[in-house]
DNA sequence: ACCAATTATTGCAGACCATGCAAACTTTCT
DNA sequence: AGAAAGTTTGCATGGTCTGCAATAATTGGT
């Protein structure tokens, strides 16, 4: 990577740290673009050349694309041919960043503060996970054979987005959370989930 | 009702119909609020009295809140026994709101023409099926007696609120379309999530 | 080391959104 | 009719975000 592409994510990642440091500290609407950009060190335009608007700068990366080879291997119908375990395992590939772990827990849990003292930001979070929702459709729609007009891969999506969603409420981030720990929490959401609506007797 | 309220009514309608018909027309972000209050024959000002933001007076006033006493019947078990069922009950209440039914109609088919072409209104639109998901997920945990602490009704109202979110997607809102209809594609809707998820071999 | 091409940063002007405040106006109630 | 309560309006203001054109930094070739 070339001395501009690692200046670059270097503001980018300055104007994030200095947004969500500013913020948590004094408040959304306490803090303007202006002051963001002066803490790190670039003009407010250059703010708008880096995020679309003051939010899009707290958000960070989470949630991203699954990698190619994910997804191809989730189409064709693996890695184990077992669907939710399947799913879990595309569903995780959002979680994960380019970042190192280490720095990227640490974001998710600076982030979940700034949900919990700016829920306006939740809105912002809803349209990426939307997003995403789409993309992991298409997937399911390709894996599993049914026409894309159907709309049955957009609701498994959609419902697979709301475990994600609501796992990672109950995630840690911390050092010693594993990838398995994080799984067998987005299983037992799903089996939850398929009691709820299923076959069998509602629990409930 | 006296004058004022009756006035106040028709302000608030008469900005709707002029946000909804103006960006229709011309696009979200070619309309003004300026011109959209001048339509409707009132200052800008008032059109803020009235509504938050722009986005505000397109997305209408569904989904709204089932009214008390279809959420204590669903809390106390009723009006089945059957809990899909009970829960498609409580679901299409979100979608009835005041009006007549025929105005309502027409307001659906408008507003998902307006979806359709501003997709940057779907993140109003998310918003508000989240806030409609807490209550829900409250209702779930009264229900179930399960302790609101658990994410388990979070999670099964987020889900449903998906449900919700996609079959109104493959409704008509005609005048031929009656209740019956819409409670089966609901119902068939559930069936598949628990047929994806549930202890059965998934489909899939 | 220099030059040319590409790409990033910046300042400036401007449109629009949204809010607070106080004055003018309308409805309501007695 | 007249006071009380509520609504509309204009004005001033602060903030977000965009387009544009000038300036500055990086890159790659010679």
């Amino acid at each position: 990577m070339g001395l501009r592409e690692r200046k670059k994510q270097a503001t980018r990642r300055a104007l994030q740290d200095a947004a969500v440091s500013l913020i948590l500290d004094r408040g959304l609407e306490n803090v303007t673009v202006e002051e963001i950009a002066a803490e790190a060190d670039v003009s407010t335009r250059t703010f708008f050349n880096y995020f679309a608007t003051k939010e899009d700068a707290l958000l960070g990366d989470v949630p991203g694309t699954p990698d190619e080879e994910t997804r191809r291997e989730f189409v064709n119908g693996g890695p184990t041919g077992d669907f939710v375990e399947d799913l879990i395992t595309v569903l995780i590939t959002f979680l994960v960043s380019t970042d190192d772990l280490a720095t990227q827990r640490a974001d998710m849990r600076l982030r979940r503060k700034l949900m919990e003292r700016e829920p306006q930001l939740v809105r912002g979070m809803l349209a990426r996970f939307h997003n995403v929702e789409m993309e992991l459709a298409a997937a399911i729609a390709e894996r599993t054979g049914v026409s894309p007009e159907d709309d049955q891969p957009l609701l498994v999506a959609a419902s697979a987005m709301s475990v994600m969603r609501h796992t990672m409420k109950s995630l840690h981030f911390s050092e010693s959370e594993e990838t398995a720990d994080v799984r067998a929490k987005i299983r037992a959401a799903f089996r939850h989930l398929g009691e709820a609506y299923g076959p069998s007797t509602p629990t409930s």
